[in-house]
DNA sequence: AGGTTGTGCGCAATCGTTTGCGCTTGTTTC
DNA sequence: GAAACAAGCGCAAACGATTGCGCACAACCT
């Protein structure tokens, strides 16, 4: 019920709020606070368990504690997961997550950077939505900034993303090396910078081995992998022999389709995904696919920003953006 | 560069600080500030495209639009889900989100409501840990509070959790029915209530039929699953015909450990999770389990939030605590 | 003319911290 | 005995918004 402020202190130690704050600030050394002085409050702060209020510090030193994390679709379990892990890597540098949903549109994107800007966020890590950076790249000069998983042709910021052509071309060569040569990729989010890179490495792969290729697809969800798989599946005169899923999400579509259709993957044809869920391994047959090292990605961002926010910190000059393409793995099942 | 505070504009239109402020947060109106003014001033702020301070605006209002989510552990698919499922119902209604995780552990979840405290959320959903509910009971008289998934014997809070005795129970009884009589039980952390009161039913049901049930185990975790599992079916002697798995990461390691073994669900040994992975249906063979409605927890909680924080802003009666238990369903396939 | 009512707006306090600067004392130095 | 310095602490101005109260003026009524 009764309030604890630095004031209210002040007033039962009879020492005055800035001595108060200096020594609950863990500042009593450079300031030169007596010992007696110390005593006395830190006793008292103690006893009534005093915690400063953050709203109030924030306001006043423009930090926050607080990292905003943007992305474009938490109920996508990718995106759910990645969220996971930069929530718990933050918060073991001691740092809380303000999280936000863009829901694949700028209009939301810009809502929440600018929302982020309005809290004092201490730094962004954001997978981007837009199709420029310069939204991004603004922010970027107040507010310490790192893109994951997407990223922009040309820009100063720092971005830690898949290498999605390297992968998509692995997988896709994977496919032509074990015979497939017809071969329907079903891809995400068009205008995301992945789904492009993606069906970039696809079609380089498909083309220079002389085979076909058909892209399809606008959502990384299952719902997608399931249409575009029946409606692809279902044509009796279809010549695909195998399915590239662009995420996990539409490879369980996929999957779904397959099986109303009697299909069934590596016996009836080949499937190759591309994502990381470690359950891929407990399916039937278990599936072949690209994987991302998520984790790997995610500290990676989180450790490129705390290198911004030191050199900000210490007004050192800023460190050159690093701008990583992870190589993912294919990994090997029997799907195909 | 530039800043753009009540202040500048204030300014650069003529107008108080007062004015500009009761002008941009619509209550123009309500002040009778003339047309004029308001034209002016929502030119000007247009202009330089002025964002309130949202700091500011919570140290002086107590209000933060934001709510403070707590779980013990977002690495775990099932509480990244979760959160997803809540961060997303949040920002539909205009909120943000604020995560945090506990851990487990009572330290950082007394840590972490202190920090809700202290940055003025404006509600709390909280997966506790701690085994008594009197902090949680102290924090919900000054902010709304919602328990999710997890809740306390007797409390005055609100809690929507899944019926964990009744949902135990019945994938019990089925094997029961099928005709498996030594069950091996993997369980996740036992302090947690859904552990015990799963416990509870699964003996209830394993006494009551007069089989035997065996419970090991101590994390909702893919490695608790696949150690005990591996420690449970080496023993040459042993005579489960039938495991349990309390979560889907201990199923998962369940299966890894049976598969090391050569051992296979259904034909070798019956095989039943509690857990709502779709993905469970996609295994070989697809895994019976109780599937708790997710979705529909994260709803209800939400609601239930905002029922709170609607009441109190109005100043209205308290409604009473919603004290909801959600029923699973068994969904049956083939594992048993 | 004097009183009432209404309109349009500003003053200044407040939310709880942080921090530059400077004011007291007391001690040392030459 | 004056100057110089250190130690220990407080004043007050920020940070940027919100809001109760009241002031000034015009319009209206009797």
């Amino acid at each position: 019920m009764e309030k604890n402020t630095l004031l209210t202190i002040s007033e039962r130690t009879g020492y005055s709020v800035s001595t108060v704050s200096r020594v609950l600030s863990g500042k009593a050394q450079k300031y030169r606070i007596s010992q007696a002085a110390v005593e006395r409050i830190t006793q008292e702060a103690n006893q009534c368990d005093y915690r400063p209020n953050l709203v109030a510090q924030s306001l006043r030193t423009q930090k926050s504690q607080t990292i905003g994390l943007l992305v474009p679709g938490i109920e996508n379990p990718f995106f759910a997961t990645l969220s996971a892990i930069v929530i718990e890597l933050l918060g073991a540098r001691g740092y809380h997550t303000l999280v936000a949903d863009s829901g694949e549109s700028e209009q939301e994107e810009l809502n929440a950077l600018q929302m982020f800007q309005s809290r004092s966020v201490d730094g962004i890590i954001c997978v981007p939505v837009s199709s420029s950076p310069e939204l991004h790249e603004k922010i970027g000069r107040r507010i310490p900034f790192v893109l994951l998983d997407r990223y922009f042709k040309e820009t100063t910021l720092s971005y830690i993303c898949t290498d999605n052509f390297t992968g998509a071309r692995m997988a896709t060569e994977y496919l032509l090396q074990k015979g497939y040569r017809n071969i329907l990729a079903i891809q995400g989010v068009p205008a995301s910078m992945p789904s492009q890179e993606r069906v970039r490495g696809f079609l380089s792969a498909v083309n220079s081995a002389g085979a076909r290729g058909t892209v399809v697809g606008d959502a990384f969800s299952v719902e997608n992998g399931f249409r575009e798989a029946k409606k692809a599946f279902s044509r009796p005169q279809h010549s695909y022999d195998a399915v590239f899923a662009f995420s996990s999400t539409i490879l369980l579509g996929t999957i779904q389709a397959l099986r109303s259709l009697q299909l069934k993957p590596a016996r009836d044809l080949g499937v190759i995904s591309f994502d990381n869920n470690g359950f891929l391994d407990f399916l039937d047959p278990a599936i072949t696919r690209v994987e991302q090292p998520l984790r790997e990605a995610g500290s990676k961002a989180v450790e490129t920003l705390f290198d911004i926010m030191d050199a900000r910190r210490h007004s050192l000059p800023e460190p050159a953006p690093r701008q990583l393409l992870i190589q993912p793995t294919l990994v090997v099942r029997d799907s195909c």
